[in-house]
RNA sequence: GGCCCUAUAGUUCAACGGAUAGAACGGAAGUUUCCUAAACUUUAAAUCCAGGUUCGAUUCCUGGUGGGGCUACCA
């Protein structure tokens, strides 16, 4: 057996030789799901476990007997790749062969190894992500939302799929009307120039504003003896934003050039965001084009008998047979709704693209929104409903609980990347290693790491869990972190420009990599092992929706590097045949390292 | 009220139903004439409670308790 590209899943190989074995020897079959072939724990020598229970139930037979005949059988019939075994317990733990390994590096030291092609012709996967409202910059929350489209997109291209990313910018709507308001009225005629500030800061402002001189008229009113409901409907300022939003539902011209201004300073903001954070889209979709959508197939839904239309004209979807109550999908005006206007989103893209997958980056707080959406599809008829996924992320929690933008306790995307960035910079100068650096590199590297640490320590917790970010206590740049990682990179970039200075010949990795396979040291052979892992890492992750999952493999990949390059030296080993090899292993850990760090939106430095 | 999510060292995070629950930070103690000490080594420290299923449960089920979210003719 090679370790080729047809044949890298040791895991598949072990199971059916297995599910073989217990045809042919005890005459029995076994589901294959029941099977589980494992990484051997560190504490016992092996490199792969069987576990045997399953089989020793249904063959009858206690696990050590199924497990000693299971290893005999193998090493007699796959020899070329089983080593030694041993058996405790019910676990049987295999040794392969150092050979195996020798034949992975030499596969694995083609540049091309670890990419995966796209199929040809395939359908695309669709993933939305970032949708900000054009009201306020982003926060923290949006820096989750962002890292995980991104990097989620980069690990479904890196597993062969068409990716194309959208974001659905929302740009109108009374929330909008707000800040358009505030600056007509309090403005003065301030501008991102005259006031030099970014754009997005500057309409954000102006929400903020509408919202306390709105708090302050509620105060007044509730005083007058009133509830905050019929405060909130006497309200004149909202009223005034009511009125807003008809004349720009209307294309009253005066307000739409407002409306555009605004918008035009906050996505000259936004850009400016999200070229620092590092991530794009294939296209942007504004609400203000979309909003309509989906009113005639609601419309439709209600002709055909599928959807209800009640007394006062409103139109609703019955999904309390599926526990979800009613839900409104056209006022009694006739205006649409949230939930119209993504019924007719989606349609529109799947008309467009034909995907194979539409996935949703958005907070679990719309759970039940998105439930909502695919069963209203279903219901409308739509069989493609079943190809909506909403990756559903948890919050980004405070130490004081939830950011509020009303309590002012939003931790802003600009601050904290800035903050990153001097966080890095103080921490590199101190160290002083890189002295001969020129201030543009010194400017890159700063950035490199800051936001190295800032979307390692985000994309290292699994998506689905609310995760607390303390801004008192800065983001680490020691231990489990982005830098770590990135610094085990540079370290091994040094090493390999070492290695050029000092003259080695290092010619081809293939002529690099010879080595007889029982000189296989047992920590090169962990490394190896380690990196033979990758395509299933990258595998899982993208199954699982999951960039942490690639995050804890970098880091379990740096950390057992570390360990190696701490005990062993390359270009001091004696034998020469073991330091090409170590040079080449070497090589091949910073390049998976760097494609590791890739699928998670991160840069790693040559040197720091 | 109903529905959904969640609970692991002091703290932040890991662990397809598998073996002695892993890391990091913080705490204690070490390693630098040697390829980058943003590293490495040693050490103390945890599965919310009660049942159940299983050869085996942090993981699955039931019931509690704590935390979060959703439940608008808002977006």
């Amino acid at each position: 057996m090679h370790a080729d590209k047809t044949n890298r899943m040791i895991y598949d190989y072990l199971r059916s030789a297995t599910l073989q074995f217990a045809q042919d020897q005890y005459g029995v079959h076994l589901s294959p799901d029941l099977l589980q072939v494992q990484k051997t724990r560190k504490e016992f020598s092996g490199d792969f476990t069987i576990v045997m229970f399953a089989i020793s139930k249904i063959a009858k037979k206690s696990p050590e007997t199924c497990a000693g005949e299971l290893g005999q059988w193998l090493r007699e019939h796959y020899g070329n790749i089983v080593g030694s075994f041993n058996v405790i317990k019910g676990f049987l733990n295999i040794e392969i062969v150092s050979g195996f390994w020798i034949d992975f590096f030499v596969a694995a030291a083609d540049q091309d190894y670890f990419r995966i092609k796209p199929t040809e012709s395939q359908k695309p996967v669709l993933i939305e992500f970032s949708s900000p409202n054009t009201n306020k910059p982003l926060h923290l929350g949006h820096i989750r939302n962002n890292l995980l489209g991104h990097s989620l997109a980069e690990i479904l291209k890196a597993s062969g799929k068409q990716v194309v990313k959208l974001n659905l910018v929302n740009d109108r709507g009374i929330h909008i009307c707000k800040s358009m308001l505030a600056w007509q009225r309090w403005g003065n005629g301030e501008t991102p120039e005259s006031s030099d500030t970014k754009g997005d800061h500057l309409v954000g402002k102006y929400y903020v504003l509408f919202d306390q001189h709105f708090k302050e008229e509620l105060r007044q009113l509730s005083g007058s003896g009133s509830n905050e409901e019929d405060a909130e409907a006497k309200s004149a300022l909202m009223a005034d934003v009511r009125e807003m939003l008809r004349r720009w539902e209307n294309g009253d011209s005066e307000i739409r050039r407002l409306w555009e201004m605004m918008n035009t300073w906050v996505y000259e903001g936004f850009d400016e965001t999200y070229a620092r954070i590092g991530i794009s889209f294939d296209h942007t979709d504004y609400e203000s084009d979309t909003y309509l959508l989906g009113k005639d197939i609601v419309l439709e839904g209600v002709q055909q008998g599928k959807l209800i239309r009640k007394d006062d004209g409103s139109v609703w979807a019955d999904l309390k047979p599926i526990n979800l109550d009613e839900k409104l999908l056209l006022r009694s005006d006739g205006t649409s709704v949230y939930m119209t206007q993504d019924i007719g989103t989606a349609c529109s893209r799947h008309e467009r693209y034909e995907p194979q997958l539409m996935i949703y980056v958005v907070g679990n707080e719309q759970n039940y929104h998105f439930d909502v959406l695919k069963k209203v599809l279903d219901q409308l008829g739509f069989a493609w409903s079943d190809k909506l996924l909403h990756l559903s992320y948890g919050m980004v929690e405070l130490p004081q609980g939830r950011m509020k933008s009303r309590e002012g306790t939003v931790v802003d995307a600009d601050d904290l990347m800035e903050e990153m960035y001097e966080t890095a910079r103080k921490t590199t100068m101190e160290l002083g290693k890189i002295d001969e650096f020129e201030p543009d590199e010194l400017n890159k590297l700063f950035h490199m790491l800051g936001m190295g640490a800032l979307k390692y320590f985000i994309l290292r917790v699994d998506p689905r869990k609310t995760m607390l970010f303390n801004p008192q206590e800065s983001i680490d740049f020691n231990g489990n972190t982005g830098p770590f990682i990135q610094y085990t990179h540079a370290r091994i970039r040094s090493v390999w420009r070492k290695a050029i200075e000092s003259g080695w010949k290092t010619g081809s990795m293939a002529e690099l990599i010879y080595l007889q396979p029982e000189k296989l040291p047992a920590k090169e052979k962990e490394l190896l092992r380690i990196l033979y892992e990758f395509p299933m890492v990258v595998k899982e992750a993208g199954d699982g929706l999951s960039p942490a999952t690639v995050a804890n493999y970098a880091y379990e990949l740096a950390k057992e590097y570390n360990q190696f390059y701490h005990e062993f030296s390359v270009l001091h080993e004696k034998d020469v045949t073991l330091a090409r090899f170590r040079l080449a292993l070497s090589v091949l850990t910073g390049r998976v390292i760097k494609s590791a760090m890739q699928l998670l939106g991160i840069e790693v430095p040559e040197r720091m």
